[in-house]
DNA sequence: CAAGTTACCTGACGGC
DNA sequence: TGCCGTCAGGTAACTT
């Protein structure tokens, strides 16, 4: 369940169950996830160690700990819940951490694109200029402004759609809010990015902090049952405006929308309403 | 260097 | 019922 929103409602929705909690053991699946997992290393580095608190850079989940960063990524199908440590064990459960109260935090991914890893960089500014040294800055950052859009843009002469997925630009637009961000724009997903000007740069980069925010405040609404979590909440039900919508009308213009593959992902958009 | 393709996995779904 | 192809919200290594 892995854009941005998704990952920072699991994020809002861990802290309380999280927070100055102690790592008591850990047990893992053994089956391979998208970077290795080494049980023995990690219960060596992180069992007793105490949690002091959850953030996220674009769609990784960062737990600290005393001396330690775990650093989780839900990749296409990957949940983490609070369990009741006698709860049975949900099919494709991966990597298991018991709390000092008898909850434990588990990762449960189908599809193993996800992954868990430690680190032991010294600090977050550290973890930063290392393990995301590569990706661009938040959607909701100052460094995320539409003059820094346009710049990147100029000779980007791909699809916008992909370029406002792409992580090495700036991070958490998956597919879904691509989609989105570009239909509230009124802007064709199969432009050239460097076709953009810095007018309709600053309006999809309001479209796209808007359509992150609105889905973030919808999955906040099932914050409160967060125990036993399956990762499915009221956000799911969101209605979209283009996305899972081919050939159903428009909502501005009653146009069917199109359904189209760009870069190999289903994309849905309005060709009247979208210029 | 940019852009397109492939691979990593399982499960759900529609057609036959 | 079951078999097959297709598709799914991500990422990065590879090729062109």
């Amino acid at each position: 369940m892995p854009e941005l929103p998704e990952i920072e409602v699991v994020r809002r929705g861990l802290t309380p169950h999280l927070e100055n909690r102690s790592i008591e053991n850990i047990w893992y699946s053994g089956k391979k996830l998208r970077h290795p997992f080494d049980i023995n290393l990690s219960k060596k580095q992180l069992v007793g160690q105490k949690i002091t608190k959850i953030t996220r850079r674009g769609r990784y989940l960062i737990v600290h700990l005393t001396s330690h960063f775990l650093v989780v990524h839900l990749g296409m199908s990957g949940t983490l819940g609070i369990f009741d440590k006698n709860s049975p064990k949900a099919r494709h459960t991966h990597i298991i951490f018991l709390l000092d109260n008898q909850m434990e935090m588990r990762f449960i991914d189908p599809r193993r694109f996800g992954s868990v890893q430690v680190f032991s960089a010294p600090s977050s500014a550290a973890l930063e200029q290392t393990v995301f040294c590569r990706l661009g800055p938040e959607p909701f950052s100052r460094a995320c402004s539409p003059e820094y859009l346009h710049r990147m843009a100029v000779n980007k002469s791909g699809a916008i759609k992909n370029f406002i997925m792409d992580n090495h630009i700036l991070v958490g637009v998956g597919n879904i809010y691509a989609n989105e961000s570009l239909f509230r724009a009124q802007i064709n997903p199969q432009r050239s990015a460097k076709s953009l000007t810095l007018k309709e740069w600053q309006t999809l980069h309001k479209t796209i902090v808007e359509t992150l925010n609105w889905a973030i405040k919808c999955g906040g609404s099932t914050i409160s049952d967060f125990i036993n979590a399956s990762g499915e909440g009221g956000y799911f039900q969101a209605n979209f405006r283009v996305y899972g919508r081919a050939d159903s009308p428009c909502l501005e213009c009653g146009q069917p929308i199109k359904k189209v593959k760009i870069g190999g992902r289903s994309s849905f958009y309005c060709s009247s309403c979208q210029k």
